[in-house]
DNA sequence: AATGCAAATGAGACTTATTATCATTATCGT
DNA sequence: ACGATAATGATAATAAGTCTCATTTGCATT
């Protein structure tokens, strides 16, 4: 059980909104109601969310708005895009506002968990990536690293 | 300059053909000439390919056919799908017939290199992600580690 | 080498997820 | 409170990929 990092927890809710309403005005983009509901629904559960995800849990947020506040929220930092291949992508709140770590994707039922490297494998991980990365001239931004395979759920299932 | 890894290399061509027919075959599906050119198109590419790009290297192949057997080729385990998150998927040969590696996927023009890590951070890396894979009860199939970042060419242009 | 039959093809219609449009409404600095 | 401007939401439009179905091909068996 326990935490298997020792890496800084997640904001807290007004901390969160704080932090969107800095990066959204440095950017000359307000922080409505709408957003902040968003950035909620993102914030409540505890992993990446699709679009009827999203409207489900907010079923006043017009589909239209959300995709189009998903858009600003990922160019200004706060909302990461994850493709999923094939059906809807999913979106979480990017890595200041939750730490970094990565994905297990069922191949069954599409949902994604959220899940976090020791410290000590990330650096290794980290510094070998710089390498490479410089050694073919490539200027890297963030990595994705994701585990795909059977949820817990439908492993039963089949 | 040489190998970073002590992986097996690539096959070729006969070799591969000979390991596509008989995925095929034993799932009951015929290795027509169309699904030959295909598989030579993903062959001769160092990178993945999106769809335009194959029809662009194989213009007589139909995109619907091709779609279709890409779909094909995935669920024998011959190709792999890398999705993009926007804009078109990009499509290349799976592990058996490419040695196992990661990507360079650069966030302006999208291009996607291959890359290769050391055995020795694989391994340690590939020990983790079961721990963590069996503390969620999730059956691990397998990983994908990308890197995004500016390519060489971007890099220069920006 | 011909036969038969199931699988594959290809052109285009269709679906689905997402993005653009635009008149109306809300937000924020003054 | 005011005014400029950004955001909203219903709907139209687009883009990527999937489905349909009449025709063709591949392959196992004569």
């Amino acid at each position: 059980m326990g935490q298997p990092t020792t890496s800084p927890p997640d904001k807290q809710s007004s901390e969160r909104h704080a932090f969107v309403h800095t990066r959204l005005s440095s950017d000359n983009h307000r922080y409505t109601t709408g957003r902040r509901r968003l950035v909620d629904a993102l914030a409540c559960s505890g992993q990446p969310l699709t679009l009827p995800d999203i409207v489900e849990i907010a079923p006043d947020l017009a589909a239209s708005s959300v995709y189009r506040n998903l858009e600003v929220l990922e160019q200004c930092g706060v909302v990461k895009r994850i493709a999923s291949g094939s059906g809807h992508a999913h979106f979480e709140l990017a890595e200041p506002l939750l730490s970094h770590h990565h994905h297990l994707v069922c191949v069954d039922c599409g949902v994604i968990e959220d899940v976090r490297l020791d410290d000590e494998v990330e650096e290794v991980l980290d510094q070998h990536l710089s390498l490479i990365a410089s050694r073919a001239s490539f200027k890297p931004l963030h990595h994705s690293l994701d585990l795909h395979g059977h949820c817990a759920n439908c492993d039963g299932l089949l």
